[in-house]
DNA sequence: TAAAAACTGTATGTTGAGCCACATTTCGGA
DNA sequence: TCCGAAATGTGGCTCAACATACAGTTTTTA
């Protein structure tokens, strides 16, 4: 797998690391493609690899046996997931993980993971980092579901969604992801028909619009006050492009 | 403050630190009192300190503006909390933490923590696994939240605690801690009179009992059956005592 | 490009659980 | 030990959100 050298490179974590040590290490692990839809991983699995997005997108799940899903998050390309099992020999995956578009993923084995950790002691700290993110994040979506309604939260996505998502464009802010219905209701902890319903009326409302599936923000300063937050920026710029990660 | 030594050695996470390096560490950090129900660090606080608690309990909160409360969780003797702020310089303290009980916390300044930590990097593994234990238990919570019942969710919690404050005895688990339903509604994202009446079925279907706000759980198994999750096992021995932690 | 699959829009009935109100019990501090 | 404050027990009302159902639309893929 002599390309995926490029991918590992691209991921913050590893920016240290020579070219030497990433060479050795993408020879050690797997590259793996996987149709949007697909399980990259199942809880039961014991696997001891931590996990790469080189291009496509990767959703992180849980459902329950009567089929309720929740989605806890997107790792898009150059980010890694899977990466408690670095903490904790034992440990089993929690959840399911599942390719949200066609995905590359490449699979690190722990252990040599680990063995270039030695050599470069900023990547735990890095890894520390991106855990403690996303505790943080998780624990933002649980106030969330504890404290707002149904259409608050709704809202909330969207402006989420917007500093990672958001493009600026003539009529708005356009967000360069496409969910349906179903998927942000998963998100949110709701259900799909009152997606529906709450895009509906903000679409009703001046505040959006929606297009061929695409969404477009009309007003984050409304929308923000809405609910009570500061007016998040978009992230990705208005010259055009798609995000870098996915130029790889 | 030349007592803390005890209270600083007692943390697993210095366990390896040198009596002299726990002796400075000690010597910068300061010991603060509170009364049940006084608050120990505020959102806005720009603190620079990690928070060990010496004894008694200290609970980490979220409110709303509305008055709407939750709990996230509780800081017993030997653990640290705020260790999020470790991890960024420019990180705010979200939510609130205040004392459960009458509560001593020892407060170690940042920067000489991060000073101990460079001399004993397995610190860090430490506190990454904190986070990541923590990060996890978050998640559980939001899943309970998204998937279960108001019911499976006090049930669930009473299991919980089980693990942490069961100890076993004539009649069945006694819960080594009090909560007041209140508390166990903030807990679950539910209201003090919905727990009161869950208890109250749970305690009419024989399957605990309440005297003098101690729950006794009288069948773990057939709670632990209705929820479908494994039969949880009280860590606090039969053979009496307080847990450790409460000896310093 | 056509058929199949997935997604969206809307309406209608149902219900879990929130909110309010108040009586009663228990606790904790002086 | 007593008293005010806090916690508990119960009932009733209301409503947000879920479930169900189905028609119309868009997207995917064969």
């Amino acid at each position: 797998m002599a390309d995926t050298y490029w991918y590992i490179k691209n991921c913050d974590l590893f920016s240290q690391v020579s070219p030497e040590d990433v060479a050795w290490l993408e020879s050690r692990s797997q590259m793996r493609k996987f149709k949007r839809g697909e399980a990259v991983y199942l809880p039961e699995d014991s696997n001891d690899d931590i996990l790469l997005v080189a291009s496509g997108r990767v959703k992180i799940c849980h459902s329950t046996p009567e089929g309720k899903h929740a989605i806890l998050g997107f790792i898009d390309p150059g980010e890694i997931f899977g990466e408690l099992i670095l903490l904790d020999s034992n440990a089993r995956r929690e959840g399911t993980a599942e390719a949200a578009e066609k995905s590359v993923v490449i699979a690190i084995p722990k252990n040599e993971l680990l063995a270039i950790v030695q050599k470069y002691p900023s990547i735990v700290l890095g890894v520390t980092k991106l855990i403690g993110v996303r505790r943080q994040r998780v624990e933002r979506r649980l106030r969330n579901l504890l404290f707002r309604s149904n259409r608050d939260r709704v809202i909330h996505l969207l402006l989420e969604l917007t500093e990672k998502y958001g493009k600026r464009s003539e009529a708005g802010i356009e967000l360069q992801i496409r969910l349906s219905h179903q998927e942000m209701a998963s998100i949110i902890g709701s259900t799909r028909e009152t997606v529906t319903v709450v895009l509906g009326q903000l679409q009703a409302e001046g505040l959006l619009t929606i297009a061929r599936r695409r969404i477009v923000l009309l007003s984050t300063e409304k929308l923000a006050k809405e609910v009570d937050e500061p007016n998040p920026k978009p992230k990705v710029p208005d010259h055009g492009g798609p995000p870098m990660s996915v130029m790889a």
